[in-house]
DNA sequence: TGTTAAGCGGAGGGTGCCTCCGTATCTTCC
DNA sequence: GGAAGATACGGAGGCACCCTCCGCTTAACA
């Protein structure tokens, strides 16, 4: 798009790389400690000091930022890959159970990526723009296959999936999520006139609490 | 209820005393500077030592519960007051204002009780509960003068309210939160049959946005 | 008024934050 | 290939905050 035209010299082959250990080290550090871990222990963890860390990165919120970016970029991928998946409403199913998986791994990441929403309201259009478009490319491609209703926006849907994700701090949050998820995409397919309400096929029904 | 009748002394005047100042102090320390803020701070204002702060609540989210838990009680008194106002409809109105004046003095208050709420879910079931309980007896009141529709819960309203509210980082977000919450109120009101839909009256519309 | 335990304050050791600058390394140009 | 200069690196150091520990103070009770 707009490469830089300025004389600027093309960035250190290290500092490059340093960059990278940086961010690959801070996903791992917050998603177990989250947000509140320490910079020294990203900085320890990549290999670098600490000088360094911070030079790429004033701010506890740009590295935030930068992994939010990232994280986001690969869910969306993700979806670009599914869309070659055979069947359409499997494909939307799948991408949204990865979106709980995601949540679920990252923990810790996700009250960081709250506090980076929060404060930075460019990269929250961002990043919701890019989810819509993802959910909305499987969504698009489900109507019109004719599997799915077709009077729900990429919008509705995230804000549902959001919503089940909510009580992500709950015991048995993460198969109580899959379920209603389940539900939810079976409440989007359009009903074949055989059975008026197809059983939801509840696998695992049992309400497993853990602790 | 259960008063203790062990034979336990009777707890020190000074003690009930500073629990109460530090208290005080932390709903304005956090108010001001968000769940971060140095709890040598609020000692400091508090006019208490150190210790006497760890004594009292040996954990930050021990002092964030009782304060969350004093303010979450307030709000519901507040309810329970405006009970024997006039126009039951306004009433509800003037809570559900308050509310959104709540959330926007508290400002970094407000991410401070998410982190409470996410620790410990017994918290959330008590506030839950009660804030239900105050809109609940607002919204019966005005249903049953005959002033609104009766097919709403306040589960529901609730839900309705944080969502209104959940924009609370935005610039101009106080405005919008109550231009919502007036569209929300009159859409709650049994339509009298004369006007189909009487205008909302929006006063200030105005954009203003500061920063 | 004396006894006693509950409560108080703040020093201090530990950790993390962030800046600053001498040193090392990469790029560019010859 | 080598010199020159820009760029990036590392980590010491000053500061703020966290939390514990313990000698001193003071309220409750007899």
């Amino acid at each position: 798009m707009d490469d830089q035209t300025d004389q600027t010299r093309k960035p250190r082959a290290d500092a490059i790389r340093n960059r990278e250990r940086v961010l690959e080290a801070a996903k791992a550090v917050f998603s177990a400690g989250g947000p509140e871990a320490s910079l020294e222990a990203v900085a320890k963890r990549a290999g670098v000091g600490i000088g360094t860390l911070y030079r790429h990165f004033p701010t506890r919120e740009d590295l935030f930022e930068a992994v939010y970016r990232r994280e986001v970029e690969q869910l969306s991928e993700l979806a670009e890959q599914l869309k070659s998946a055979k069947d359409p409403v499997d494909a939307l199913r799948r991408w949204l159970r990865s979106g709980v998986e995601f949540v679920a791994t990252k923990k810790g990441m996700v009250a960081a990526l709250a506090l980076a929403v929060q404060s930075g309201s460019e990269l929250h259009a961002f990043s919701f723009d890019r989810l819509t478009k993802a959910t909305g490319s499987l969504l698009d491609r489900a109507v019109a296959a004719g599997e799915m209703r077709a009077d729900i926006s990429p919008e509705d849907l995230l804000r549902a999936f959001f919503g089940m994700c909510y009580i992500h701090d709950q015991p048995g949050w993460q198969s109580t999520a899959l379920r209603l998820l389940d539900v939810f995409v079976d409440g989007l397919r359009v009903q074949p006139k055989s059975s008026p309400r197809g059983p939801a096929k509840t696998k695992s029904r049992a309400t497993k609490r853990k602790r």
